[in-house]
DNA sequence: CTCTTCCTCAACCAATCGGTTGAGGAGGTT
DNA sequence: AACCTCCTCAACCGATTGGTTGAGGAAGAG
């Protein structure tokens, strides 16, 4: 799990993480504390799923006197979409145009000329 | 881990399965076999890869005497986008715009009029 | 200075993950 | 029938994850 796509998926796999996402998207910068406050889980706990988000780039922080204000960055986000939507849009001409199911036939038919 | 939502992320977050989504955007479905050929990890490894994305929705496999031929499929791959769209949008709005600098110069006043 | 608040780090524990090998089922061929 | 191919399941192992508690640093308030 080295690279930042992987990094940035493996952060949003987890339901805390992307509720953090969506709240700060909402409400913008918060601090731990805040953001920790409607879970029932410690502090430290929320602390760790920022570093994650934090090391997949998908959140910044700052500092604010004790505060370490927590920033959402949109570029990762533009990444994984980019990925995604580059194979979704394959998928779906491969399979729902003309030209998929030609290729099936073609597919099928060199199978069978090897076979024989 | 039960949403499918997360299951979808945490999918994504492995290279090897990423790699695995791009060739079969780009070659049409497969069988295990010819998935597995280009790694040097066993076919049962392979499988359970494939296994995760089936369950993640991202996959679905037919049967074709001894193969299992595996198929990808774009649904999934829609909430993704949706989920990731509307995070980035909220987040690049709130911070290119105008009424993003206001907000935040709203929450200082705010902290200021509660400390004093 | 002391005290309090906000946060992070370190150590630990149970559970899950990603790989392995071995066994075996489903299906086709001879 | 016997045999081969393709694939999955089960058991196991080491590494990682997600949580806990305890200690402590950084920054302001009294």
């Amino acid at each position: 799990m080295a690279d930042q796509l992987s990094r940035a998926f493996q952060a949003l796999a987890d339901p805390t993480r992307r509720d953090l996402v969506a709240r700060l998207a909402a409400d913008g910068d918060a601090s731990v504390g805040q953001l920790a406050a409607p879970y029932d889980v410690s502090v430290q706990a929320v602390s760790k799923h920022l570093k994650v988000l934090e090391e997949a780039g998908l959140v910044s922080r700052s500092r604010d006197a004790q505060r370490r204000p927590v920033h959402l960055e949109a570029e990762v986000f533009d990444l994984m979409t980019a990925w995604i939507e580059r194979y979704r849009r394959r998928a779906e001409e491969r399979y729902t145009r003309l030209d998929g199911v030609l290729a099936e036939l073609a597919a099928d038919d060199e199978e069978e000329g090897a076979a024989s």
